[in-house]
DNA sequence: TGTACATCAGTGAACGCGCGTTCACTGATGTAC
DNA sequence: TGTACATCAGTGAACGCGCGTTCACTGATGTAC
């Protein structure tokens, strides 16, 4: 799939055709089923917010009264999504990318992130909807930031130690822990 | 300069014909100064944070005794290091790019990373100097991760409402304002 | 001072390659009568 | 039920293009004698 695909390795380096290939067809189909490669592109960024909000909220309903947002950072600064970028978080993984897209690709994503943000905004903390939302759009995208440079680390101990500090940190800010 | 050229238009859409051109030579010559293009580019973000880390110092240097910390998150995220990407920030600009490089590659960029956390932590919070590394490593990426996503806004007034909303949340959280 | 030689930054053409996109076509499927 | 036709997903070859890298060569500069 091509969301995986776009988060691994960046949408400049996941050509058509390798796309098309891993699907079973020839590339020359493509156009059949979206008008350029952007088009795509913002297809496989709506799947994979679509996807990581749905786990996201999966975890933050299971976890135990109150603890919503704790099990969110916990999931979120976790080493498995560290090491697995293709299944993880879109901000992560090709943020500096969404920015440098087209305006109309950038106005569709604009849309995309906002409903993965209505979808968590409730397991956030604060008195008002307004204060969760406004936590909601500080907590993921600091999360994804510091998760991507612990990306740039070549030695796993050290990832580790740097999401616990992490994870110190934010569940120290946003969960009151 | 390839620093800028990067950061603006990402590592794989620069190449190196066009550096070189801006410079007034053919792509021919890339190799009497580069082994390869991975190394123009750790050069690029060597340069790049060389650059902007002296900026940052320079920032929080000039602040009144004691405003550092409040200097250098008001610098980071305003509307022109938002609007400027070639000239800003390396993390905003290619966190996730430096996290694909090859391992050798990443050796290289985590040095550099680690000579901004030296030059910059003695302006963080904290008693001691772990305490003020442990902060400016949680600091600037989180920083950065809401740059990048800043910066996928196609409105400039949101822009600036976001920005608002984060260096309000990062000088209560770091500068205890 | 003048000549011979070495160095080496820069040139420009070529290499094989993969890219995004287009297009005339095939061939299976479903619909109409 | 059988025939004629329309639809349309998918094929595969071709388009022009820019990529990173190599290499034989040029030509200016500096050094040695």
């Amino acid at each position: 799939m091509a969301a995986r695909a776009f988060r691994e390795h960046g949408a400049d380096s996941s050509g058509i055709g390798t796309v098309m290939k891993k699907v079973g067809l020839t590339k020359g189909g493509f156009y059949r089923h979206f008008q350029s490669k952007d088009d795509l592109f913002v297809e496989a960024v709506a799947r994979a917010l679509e996807d990581t909000g749905h786990a996201m909220e999966a975890v933050a309903r299971a976890a135990p009264a109150g603890r919503a947002t704790q099990a969110i950072i916990e999931h979120y600064l976790s080493a498995g999504h560290a090491n697995m970028p293709g299944a993880g978080c879109v901000r992560a993984a090709l943020g500096p990318e969404l920015a440098r897209k087209p305006l109309a690709v950038r106005r569709r994503i604009e849309v995309l992130l906002e409903a993965y943000r209505e979808r968590l905004s409730p397991f956030m903390p604060g008195k008002t909807s307004e204060e969760r939302i406004a936590n909601c759009r500080l907590l993921f995208p600091s999360m994804a930031g510091v998760l991507m440079m612990v990306r740039v680390l070549p030695d796993a101990e050290k990832r580790e130690q740097r999401l616990r500090e992490a994870r110190e940190f934010f569940l120290k800010t946003f969960a009151g822990l």
